[in-house]
RNA sequence: GGGGGAAUGUCCCGAGCGGCAAAGGGGGCGGAUUGUAAAUCCGCUGGCUAUGCCUUCGUAGGUUCGAGUCCUACUUCCCCCA
C-alpha cells in the first residue's frame, strides 16, 4: 500500500488515519477541493445478489465518513450495470442474471443502506441512484458516436483487469469489455444530474474509474477524482467476509444479527486494531489501547469491535442482545434464549434434527459429523446416528440445543 | 471458412493403460491443543431407508461383459491460419 499523504481536509485525514486510503487519483488536488466546498462522491454496488456482505462494508463505511464531513454521498444502484456483469479479475464471466432476479436483488440491497446514511433532499443527504435510468435508455449508435470515440482499445487492452483475462486465455466477451465503458459513463452521468465528481471503490476498481476520469475530462472538461481502498484479507489470508455459512450478510434475514456479531467476534488477534479502525467510529487513540493489550486480553477488544460493527449495522439495541447471548451462550454455557432457533415435531432421528438446523447439509453428512464426535446434543456428544429425539430431551424452557463444533448453536423447538 | 486443443468429483485447481465413487492439492467441516485467535498435528469431504443400492467426468447417441477413458454428432471456450 502506498504511504498515505498529508492531508489538510478532514475527510481525508480522517480516511488515511483510519487505514482506508488506498490510492488517489489527485491527492492534492481532491484535498483542496474538500476543504473548499462539499463534494458529492458516489460508490457503485451491483445487484448480483439478494444482500450486500461484509465485503461491502469498507465501501459502505466511506460513504457514511464523507457524509459526517458535510459531504454528499450517492449509492449507485448497478441495475443496469448488472446486466452486463464485471469481468475484472475473474476467471469466469458471471453467469449472467434475469431482469426479475437483478430487480428483487436491487429491492433487497437498499435496505442495508439505511442504517449507515442519511437519506433526503437536504445538502449532505445521501441519494441512491439506479443507472438502469440511463443505461437502458441507450441507444447504440448514439452512444459509440457520444462516448465509444473517447475510449482506445489499445488502451483498455493494457488495463490490469484485461490484460490478465488475455494473458491467461480466459474468455473475454464483448459484453464484458464494455462493462469499464458503462462504469465510466455512469460517472460522467452522476456530474451531469449531481455534480458528483468523486468516485470510490475497491483498489480493484481502479481501472474501471479512471477509465471515468478521462472520459470526464474529454466530455465535460472536469477534473473528476478517483479514491481507493486496499483491498481486504485477513491476515492470514482469507478473503474478507467468507466464513463456514459462505458470505457474512448485511440483511439481518440472510445472516442474524447473531451471527454477525459472532463473524467479528472471531476476528484474528493480528487483524482486531486494521478491523476496528476501518469498520467501528471508536476514537484512535482508544483503539490504539484496545490494540495493544496483550494474549486473551485482546477477547475484549474482539468485544468491543463485534458490538460497534454490529450497532452500525443493525442498531445498537440489536447488538446488546447479540453480545449477551454470545455471553451466556459461551460463558455460562447456557441454551441462551436468542440463538438461532428451529422448530421441529418431536420425537424424531438425530439426523433429520442436525439437518434441519442447518448443522449439515444431508444426512450423510450428519453421519460423518457424529462419527467425527463433532454433534452435541444438549451439550452431550452424541455417539449413535441411530438416536431418537423425544420429548425428554427438551430443557427447562423446552428447547433442546443442538451444537455442531465448539461454536455453533442451534436451539430446537418442538413444533 | 480451414486446422489444432480443452471441458473431470455441482467451491476452486487438477491427475486419470477400458474395471473408477475416480490420485493429489487448495478450500471447507470435525477432533486434539487453545483464548470463541493464530500456528501445528490427526480425521472427514457425492447421495440414500446403507456391509448394499443410486447418481456423477460439457450434451446426445454408439462400440463393449464393462466407458471419464474408444467412435460419431452437437454445445461452449482457447490457439493458429483465412
Amino acid at each position: 500500500m502506498p504511504a498515505a499523504p498529508q492531508f489538510q481536509s478532514d475527510f481525508l485525514r480522517n480516511f488515511a488515519a483510519r487505514g482506508a486510503y488506498y490510492q488517489c487519483s489527485a491527492d492534492a488536488d481532491l484535498d483542496a477541493l474538500m476543504q473548499k466546498e462539499r463534494v458529492t462522491a458516489y460508490i457503485g454496488f451491483d445487484a448480483t445478489a439478494p444482500s450486500l456482505h461484509v465485503g461491502h462494508a469498507l465501501q459502505i463505511m466511506t460513504l457514511r465518513r464523507l457524509q459526517q464531513a458535510g459531504h454528499k454521498p450517492i449509492v449507485l444502484i448497478g441495475g443496469g450495470t448488472t446486466k452486463v456483469g464485471d469481468p475484472s479479475f475473474r476467471n469466469e464471466a458471471r453467469p449472467l442474471l434475469s431482469e426479475e432476479q437483478i430487480d428483487a436483488n436491487k429491492a433487497s440491497i437498499r435496505r442495508a443502506f439505511e442504517k449507515f446514511l442519511t437519506f433526503g433532499d437536504g445538502p449532505s443527504d445521501a441519494i441512491m441512484v439506479d443507472n438502469a435510468e440511463w443505461l437502458d435508455k441507450l441507444e447504440y449508435v448514439s452512444f459509440l458516436r457520444e462516448i465509444g470515440r473517447h475510449f482506445s482499445i489499445n488502451r483498455m487492452l493494457t488495463m490490469d483487469s484485461v490484460k490478465a483475462k488475455i494473458d491467461n486465455d480466459l474468455p473475454f466477451s464483448f459484453l464484458e469489455f464494455n462493462y469499464s465503458i458503462m462504469q465510466a459513463y455512469d460517472f460522467v452521468e452522476l456530474y451531469r444530474r449531481y455534480g458528483c465528481r468523486l468516485q470510490s471503490s475497491g483498489s480493484d476498481q481502479w481501472g474501471n474509474i479512471v477509465s471515468g476520469i478521462d472520459l470526464g475530462r474529454r466530455v465535460e472538461n472536469q477534473q473528476f477524482f478517483a479514491l481507493t481502498t486496499p483491498l481486504l484479507t485477513t491476515s492470514s489470508g482469507a478473503k474478507m467476509g467468507k466464513t463456514a455459512a459462505g458470505a457474512v450478510w448485511l440483511n439481518p434475514d440472510m445472516c442474524s444479527p447473531y451471527d454477525y456479531w459472532q463473524f467479528w467476534r472471531n476476528t484474528e488477534d493480528s487483524d482486531v486494531g486494521r478491523f476496528l479502525r476501518l469498520f467501528t467510529e471508536l476514537p484512535l487513540d482508544e483503539i490504539a489501547r484496545l490494540e495493544s493489550l496483550q494474549g486473551a486480553e485482546l477477547n475484549d477488544a474482539k468485544k468491543i469491535l463485534a458490538n460497534a460493527a454490529t450497532a452500525l449495522a443493525h442498531g445498537s439495541d440489536t447488538a446488546g442482545a447479540a453480545a449477551e447471548t454470545a455471553r451466556r451462550a459461551f460463558e455460562e454455557g447456557a441454551s441462551a434464549e436468542g440463538l438461532p432457533t428451529i422448530t421441529a415435531t418431536l420425537p424424531d432421528g438425530i439426523l433429520n434434527l442436525a439437518v434441519a438446523a442447518g448443522l449439515a447439509s444431508s444426512n450423510s453428512e450428519a453421519r460423518k459429523l457424529i462419527a467425527n464426535n463433532g454433534l452435541k446434543l444438549n451439550d452431550a456428544t452424541v455417539s449413535d446416528p441411530k438416536l431418537t429425539v423425544d420429548a425428554s430431551a427438551l430443557n427447562g424452557d423446552g428447547v433442546l440445543k443442538l451444537t455442531s463444533g465448539k461454536k455453533k448453536h442451534v436451539l430446537v423447538k418442538p413444533a
